[in-house]
DNA sequence: GTCGTTGTTGCAAGAGCTTGCAACACGGAC
DNA sequence: GTCCGTGTTGCAAGCTCTTGCAACAACGAC
């Protein structure tokens, strides 16, 4: 159904772990399409629930261990959510971070324009390289912010 | 042994914890007694881990659940590491968040001062108010940096 | 001192993720 | 087509942390 194979990024994978001496298991094509159809974030247990889905039989441990070769591959990122927990971004096109917040549990993505003047002062300071993509900075979002104001009032 | 009561902030808890009806119990003294002599940063296990030290009967659900009324009292933070693992920051002072090389593991306090930029951007920007200490930036420092650097000509 | 209320505890189960290990199967050689 | 080496898988166990629930005990009332 609409299949995008023209510029499908996907389509490059199994070539890529032949390439290194990998190899090109069902278990890797569940997770494969099960990625090439979620776009943006997801977390680690909703992907292997995900891959359950498509094949029953999935185990944990093997999505986890794909995604690791996924990410040494580039074709997804890894970071943590506000709870600690293990979320993906799929296809980063470009370095962005996370906002949280901890109020109502809404998250936004965090451009490189708006954290550029840390990132570059740490660069400038400390030498310090970050790694925006794994990042979530948590904290209280305008709306929560200005609910929590009004009702400061008790 | 040593005590420093007159201007011990621990001291105020047990009054605290009654203002606000709650209970002055054996397994939080034991908590409260480990926290106070870990200064900076400490993982959840670990605390666990510590207080079984000084009462073997401590179990997991009770420490974690009273970290949880400390965190409320405002005695302690609690934030995310690099692998997304809590750890607990005791009095925080002042604000800080962590600077985690995801190469040598070392982790680095964040001052107020370097995150402004972004901090004062985000607030101006989309109203957003970060919550600091609960951040950790993930990256790579700089001898970690000029190491990779070194041994990229392979 | 005893009593009763109710905040706390400990247990057990479970979610999310990791790791060691033996068996399996991909994919190149023939 | 068959064979074989080794990358992968699935299982089982374990770690960190959370949650529901019944029993317990802190502490104010008397």
């Amino acid at each position: 159904m609409t299949s995008t194979t023209q510029t499908d990024p996907w389509g490059s994978i199994r070539d890529l772990l032949h390439d290194r001496g990998m190899r090109w298991t069902p278990q890797r094509r569940t997770l494969i399409e099960v990625l090439s159809k979620a776009d943006g974030h997801v977390g680690g247990a909703d992907l292997v629930e995900r891959c359950r889905a498509v094949d029953p039989t999935t185990t944990p441990s093997t999505v986890y261990r794909t995604l690791d070769v996924l990410e040494d591959l580039g074709f997804i990122r890894h970071g943590h959510g506000a709870d600690g927990r293990e979320e993906f971004h799929v296809l980063p096109t470009r370095d962005h971070g996370h906002l949280h917040c901890g109020t109502c549990g809404q998250t936004w993505e965090l451009g490189e324009g708006e954290a550029k003047g840390m990132v570059d002062g740490l660069r400038g300071a400390r030498g310090f390289l970050v790694d925006l993509s794994h990042v979530t900075i948590v904290g209280r979002c305008a709306d929560c912010a200005a609910l929590a104001e009004a009702s400061e009032v008790d």
